[in-house]
DNA sequence: CGATATTTTGACCCGGCTCAACCCAAGTGG
DNA sequence: CCACTTGGGTTGAGCCGGGTCAAAATATCG
């Protein structure tokens, strides 16, 4: 219940670190900043971690901080009065989280592993914004792909099979896992499936017990093979992707 | 197949019309534009006018040009190889279409309506984009706002049964109607259907039987009238709201 | 007016949900 | 060290919402 972007936790914050040697430099927000404009970013930056299942926001908060994913994936989730839960994103490091010019949250955002966030304040973030077209440029293009994504997300949801779900969702990690080492999904892949088969299937809007038989299903099949139940051997990549239902590399960005 | 926005069609434009008395002048990608600025657009600036079911651009092409929907409704699919197609937008008069940045369509645009649209060339757009930050910031509005639409629908395709799929439908085209007269939603409004069955099944993540088997279970439970197949009437907005899982004003926005 | 598209309705079926039991690994406390 | 939880994961049996297939009813249009 009690969100930690919310209000007053400076005295929670992590130490600063370097910008310049940052695992996500390259890929988020601040891509586009040179030194002098970086140092913007770092005056005003501050981490903060978080536990698997700890919530960050809750729908209809108002957040006071905005910022990027550094380690870990937190999912952004929306939940009927019933509790039927759907989550409409899965954030990895160098993802932005928060809406710029609106500070009531919309969502959700829990995180599925430990999770460190590089955060800002609001305000003064909406300051550099406003006055460094790099940052709003990138922001521009960032939330193009989430776009891009949300929309191939909702052909999965409303027209791909629970067994074309999962396969294609393991395909994306797949892709993720392999573009983390600089290269193309190779046969033999090994991954981690950072996400419970609770939090899969809300992702994918299925049940638990769906997730699980059609892992199954996949396994008996000989598209996946599972190490253990939280990694996967994938030995055919283009196996996976034809029951995934994508035609060659598909598009699919988070 | 043969798409308009792709090449050469500066033959086929319609007359300029003025921008400072455009229907949408106070909505679209212009919002925020000055006289001067809006000069610059309106140099550019050209229109075109498509039938119903008529292609604006498929899938995968490489588009010359973007803009704003003037007028009618345009459908955003995208289609797996079996022929499966998941409507994963609609657009509205104001509502912006094409992607900066990045001239490779990733859905087709139809019209399901008579449409006119008013285009810019893409590479003169791109240039106004990054030269005037006015643009940059209603785009990146805009692309947010769309991008919570999308989140939104990823909720509906997901844990929505059927019925309350429809109800969610109306009840966002009813807002959108009462919108058009600057007022909420009142018990006893008509408006449009503007799509046809298969459009709404399309947009739904639903057969066209299944749209039109709710459709009349919702009448026979008298939350909507029909005056015809293409024109509801909404006798008690409140109860359309309740059926459609939404609490009171829940965030639908497209 | 026939011709063609759109919409509705009916009968039946099946994929994924529900409910329930069971497995297994990792605590936890006596 | 073992008994007991606890939280994830798997598997089974049965059901039902929405899909499929088929046909009738109702626009729409030359």
């Amino acid at each position: 219940m009690s969100s930690v972007l919310k209000l007053g936790l400076r005295n929670h914050r992590e130490q600063h670190d370097s910008c310049c040697d940052c695992t996500i430099r390259n890929r988020a927000v601040c891509t586009y900043y040179g030194p002098q404009e970086l140092a913007l970013l770092e005056a005003i930056k501050f981490y903060k971690k978080f536990q698997p299942g700890q919530e960050i926001v809750a729908a209809g908060e108002v957040t006071e901080f905005l910022g990027s994913v550094v380690d870990g994936v937190v999912a952004l989730s929306k939940t009927l009065s019933d509790g039927r839960r759907q989550t409409v994103g899965l954030m990895f490091p160098s993802d932005f989280i928060g809406r710029p010019m609106q500070p009531m949250a919309h969502y959700d955002a829990i995180a599925v592993t430990p999770v460190r966030l590089c955060l800002f304040d609001r305000p003064r973030f909406e300051r550099i914004l406003r006055d460094t077209p790099a940052l709003a440029k990138r922001l521009l293009e960032m939330t193009l792909g989430e776009l891009d994504a949300a929309r191939d997300w909702m052909l999965l949801l409303g027209r791909k099979t629970a067994n074309e779900k999962i396969a294609t969702f393991f395909s994306i990690l797949a892709r993720r896992a392999a573009a983390l080492e600089h290269k193309a999904p190779t046969d033999g892949l090994v991954f981690e499936l950072p996400l419970t088969r609770e939090a899969m299937a809300d992702y994918l809007g299925l049940t638990i017990e769906t997730v699980s038989r059609q892992i199954t299903t996949l396994r008996k099949a000989g598209v996946i093979e599972l190490v253990d139940a939280r990694h996967l051997h994938v030995p055919n990549y283009a196996a996976l992707l034809s029951v995934a239902g994508e035609d060659a590399d598909g598009g699919m960005i988070a």
